[in-house]
DNA sequence: CATTTGACTTGTG
DNA sequence: CCACAAGCCAAAT
């Protein structure tokens, strides 16, 4: 059985460092899927709870997270990243630091 | 099969 | 920095 995309996208989710973040796009491509950032954020969404995915390493193009400032989802994405030594400024993430560009 | 929706990206103004 | 539009794709209805 061939691995769908959505496993494929998990697999490169899965191998972003800590301390390192990447974008919808830049998962996708790295997936094989250049033109799937949006289905990236979707397999994201329906990610079983008790997934061992790092899904909180990947955020948008913007560095930003992507979800609105206050919500849950959002805060515990923030936290965890904070966790992994990866600073915040102004609800933003310097990419040009933490970015992960494959390997 | 057509429409809608969404954790996206890029370009314009 | 913010708003809008166009492009792209998958799953749900």
């Amino acid at each position: 059985m061939e691995p769908s995309n959505r496993e494929r996208v998990w697999q490169v989710i899965h191998s972003i460092p800590a301390g390192k973040v990447s974008t919808y796009g830049k998962v996708a491509a790295m997936a094989g899927l250049p033109n799937l950032a949006r289905a990236v954020g979707r397999y994201l969404s329906e990610l079983p709870e008790g997934s061992k995915i790092p899904w909180h390493r990947v955020i948008n193009s913007q560095g930003k997270i992507s979800f609105a400032v206050g919500t849950e989802r959002f805060l515990t994405q923030k936290e965890k990243l904070q966790g992994e030594d990866i600073n915040f400024s102004n609800n933003r993430v310097d990419l040009k630091t933490y970015l992960w560009q494959g390997e």
